[in-house]
DNA sequence: GTCTATAGCCGGATAGAC
DNA sequence: GTCTATCCGGCTATAGAC
């Protein structure tokens, strides 16, 4: 039986709490109160906030290839695939509303602190941009192919912005659905 | 000729760099450096950093109310009206692709900070959101009026966001024509 | 209204004992 | 690997002279 490791339970926890405060408002105490750890023994496994934040965005990049890959193995349409990206929104509007998006917002932060993990965040997108790409492609959406991933991807980050403002259940739930006709009525000439 | 008081410099720099640096991460001394002023004189006219944020609040929904107004002069048509919303995205792009949009962003950093004043931000969301339904009202768009109204909100919300992430100028020219073209597609029967 | 000086706190980061 | 103790700097905020 494996104990997670202290390094793993650092990552885990600033993860959440850069997403559910912000990277600049998480201290390194507030991390390490929330772990029952001593400061001194935070700097053993980080020695700067920017380490932390490096193994955070990289843990990320992980979980969102692991989850993209999962939906490949259990959805062999790509239309289904790509709803399986939009139900994000719905699975998780419950955070989504009171956070919004966890790529979207610390990309947005890091541009504002003009980060040097500014583009190491945007490599997050850039998974799902290449991912829905592909699906698309796979639609025969030929050319058009990233420009409809773009666009799937700007829409949800648009209804996780709105969502959160307004903290609007029923708007979710509509733009999702809403994403899902406008998949129906593309032309998929593959031009 | 009337000079500009310093608490306006004030408000208008705290505006600039809320927006460019991010709430948290502006400090008193930021504003007060960038204007030549003490950071004594700066409690003479804000006593908290709260107090700056309502002002800049404040401030900004008098800017945009009076944004919404002159369209209203300018123009005559409810489809042009709410063009010139959609234009917002190209005339601001270089400070989009750089900073994101301004409201989403200033809502998102409140939601995480829990701040009291995230309600305050999303009133300019509000302003936005309610003449955009009024000019879908005027077009015909009856019950779905506002439905409508958050959907170019949102639309516009995605854009910034992706925009910000990948600094994407043709993005923004496309997604901006997208916006104009699903304008005409709409079925407005008023139902 | 504007300044200097300073209090007091909290942040990131380090040294070294166990 | 984990802890305590500590340094330094920047932050909000205040007091008081001019």
């Amino acid at each position: 039986m494996p104990k997670v490791s202290t390094r793993n339970r650092i990552i885990q926890k600033a993860d959440t709490l850069f997403y559910e405060v912000g990277f600049e408002a998480t201290s390194f105490a507030d991390i390490a109160a929330a772990l029952g750890l001593s400061r001194g023994n935070f700097y053993h496994h980080f020695r700067t906030k920017d380490e932390i934040l490096d193994a955070v965005i990289a843990y990320r990049l992980d979980k969102t290839w692991a989850m993209l890959s999962a939906w490949e193995d259990t959805s062999p349409a790509p239309r289904n695939r790509i709803l399986c990206f939009v139900r994000i929104l719905i699975v998780n509007r419950d955070k989504i509303m009171a956070f919004g998006c966890p790529v979207g917002t610390l990309s947005a932060e890091l541009a504002k602190l003009n980060h040097a993990a500014h583009g190491r965040a945007t490599e997050i997108f850039a998974l799902f941009r290449d991912w829905l790409t592909s699906q698309f492609r796979a639609l025969g959406a030929g050319k058009q192919a990233e420009a409809h991933a773009l666009h799937v991807l700007s829409w949800s980050q648009g209804v996780a912005s709105i969502a959160a403002a307004f903290r609007d259940d029923a708007f979710i739930h509509r733009e999702a659905a809403g994403i899902a006709d406008w998949l129906d009525t593309l032309k998929l000439q593959g031009d």
